[in-house]
DNA sequence: AGCCTTATGCTACATCTGAGCAAAAGACCC
DNA sequence: GGGTCTTTTGCTCAGATGTAGCATAAGGCT
């Protein structure tokens, strides 16, 4: 093992030169976040128990790592992606606890598919369960964070740092709750000990959720964050939508991704002047009070929207 | 080469199974957009002839993807970097001529030192010519739009949403030159052969800019896309500021990044409405004209802003 | 002193956003 | 059939934000 300073700086030098690399040879891992709709739930596709992300290997064959994310997605499962897009890539040493370091690469993928050939469809909130806020006020404060802030106190060097995070993220005081915070919401619970992967975790009070294995939690808050940062700015919501629906069904899809309510009437007025949808003709009649309209995603939109952006309310809660 | 779709579904069977990743022994190379500013001009260090980014092996002892890039950026170069960041994993199978398949996992690096160990500094612009409009009329038409326009044209059956594309990446005609657009363009000018590294292109007319080796233009881009991106919403300016400077040195080196003009007063108010930045004390004389304040980062906004964000006007030109 | 330049303060105006009121249109109940 | 419920849909309004221009301050220079 190299691990000495000369010989890593060898290493580097012969990097240097362009032509050889000398780096360790590791095995390159696709993870999937694949995400649908399920009963007007937001699900993730997973696999076992504790559940883990569907993964796997890149091979010589694949083209490209987004080829190759998606050729297996699909074979393995039967589902079609309509989006697919890089999250991030983790190789830290101690994530694997078989001594090896896969280096994983992660993707975000959407679709409408139902029943997929091998796994199931894994409800969000079950593995994060705090991130849900729909129903509850806007000034609401998470159980979670007395046990937070006496993480916070309990460091005096770094207490005000980490009140600053924890302030932030679960929206306390003059901040806003805010849904694409959940990546710093669980690295912070993750600090704080309240997760059950938490090296030092005390298994009496813990956030409400269950565990996945490994670090594959920590890669679906990865996930969720920018499907949740992305609905807002770009036209992302249709590929979790079936072809006709009402907006009502269009706002409750975002906000059940989002986890909080949005304002209804500005809901609509951002959707029409921004011109993403068109009247089918259709109406439904099962709404429980005036029949709504059917529309259907202006696919057209999708080339340009796909550089520019659209703008969602996504914003705050009601 | 396991290619028959039976090898690969074997191998993808044996990835579910949780235990054994059959997948290609890869090598894992970091590879990082170092920017710094020199003679307020935004550059990138490169070493060689075509310039090349600096990469390096990941190393058994590196504790993760982060930290072996900070920690050989730094001793190869001796920089420090203020901020460093994952952009992108690139494992295409042709991006390498030696018929390996290095996977790539790029990071963006910013910094304020001077004379690196080894490399030089790289002007942004002398890569991409078409990037910085300071000094245009804001309906300034670039003279690689009608070269564009043409090869839209060339194929009837992408003609729209080839035309699409060029309008948005371009600015033309209702839609305004967003700075952060740079990767979209480039891979435009690609595409239609007018930049050296496409397979076509066409030496008599290409856009203004040097080559790189291998992909690493496309990587570049994707760097300046990035931080693009992100001085206007995080503060990361100030990762390439010396720590002291005035309003106008700040705004110059936004606009440099950005590579257009904004406007002078709106931007000091968004700076003061922000607290970013707070008084020295000090003057600094030989402007020009009227003595310019000096002003220094406000260090504790770094915590907070890290996780919410801050505003700079970079959106519209003059 | 008068003119140059840049720095800095302030104001007018269009647009966007968040939030509420109210009418329309069906179901349901009596 | 009328009253009441629900959800859908249209509209208004105030505050925040963004864009752009005018005006003054404060130095150097001739």
């Amino acid at each position: 093992m190299p691990t000495s300073p000369a010989l890593e700086r060898a290493a580097i030098l012969t990097a240097k030169g362009g032509r050889l690399m000398s780096g360790q040879q590791v095995s390159a891992e696709l993870l999937a976040v694949v995400v649908a709709m399920q009963n007007g739930a937001p699900t993730v596709l997973t696999l076992g128990e504790p559940p883990r992300l569907p993964a796997g290997p890149l091979l010589p064959s694949h083209r490209s790592l987004q080829a190759a994310t998606r050729a297996w997605v699909e074979e393995q499962t039967g589902l079609s992606l309509g989006f697919l897009e890089q999250l991030y890539t983790f190789a830290d040493l101690d994530r694997d606890e078989r001594g090896g370091r896969p280096i994983s690469v992660s993707y975000l993928g959407l679709t409408t598919a139902g029943r997929p050939g091998i796994g199931v469809w894994t409800n969000w909130y079950q593995l994060f369960g705090w991130e849900d806020r729909r129903g509850l006020p806007s000034d609401h404060l998470d159980p979670l964070v007395p046990a937070l802030l006496a993480w916070a106190e309990s460091e005096p060097e770094l207490r005000r740092q980490r009140r600053q995070r924890i302030d932030i993220s679960f929206g306390l005081s003059p901040h806003p709750w805010r849904p694409e915070l959940i990546l710093n919401r669980y690295e912070l619970l993750y600090e704080a000990a309240l997760v059950p992967e938490s090296p030092a975790a005390d298994p009496s009070r813990l956030a409400p959720g269950g565990r996945m294995a490994g670090d594959h939690r920590r890669v679906l808050a990865t996930g969720i964050a920018r499907l949740r940062a992305k609905i807002g700015y770009r036209p992302v919501v249709f590929e979790l939508m079936s072809s006709d629906f009402t907006l009502r069904q269009l706002q409750d899809c975002v906000e059940a991704l989002s986890g909080h309510e949005v304002h209804t009437q500005n809901f609509r007025r951002m959707i029409e002047q921004q011109a993403l949808v068109e009247e089918t003709g259709g109406q439904l009649a099962d709404t429980g009070g005036r029949p709504a309209r059917l529309y259907r995603f202006r696919r057209q939109v999708l080339a340009e929207r796909k550089v520019v952006g659209t703008k969602l309310p996504i914003s705050r809660g009601r």
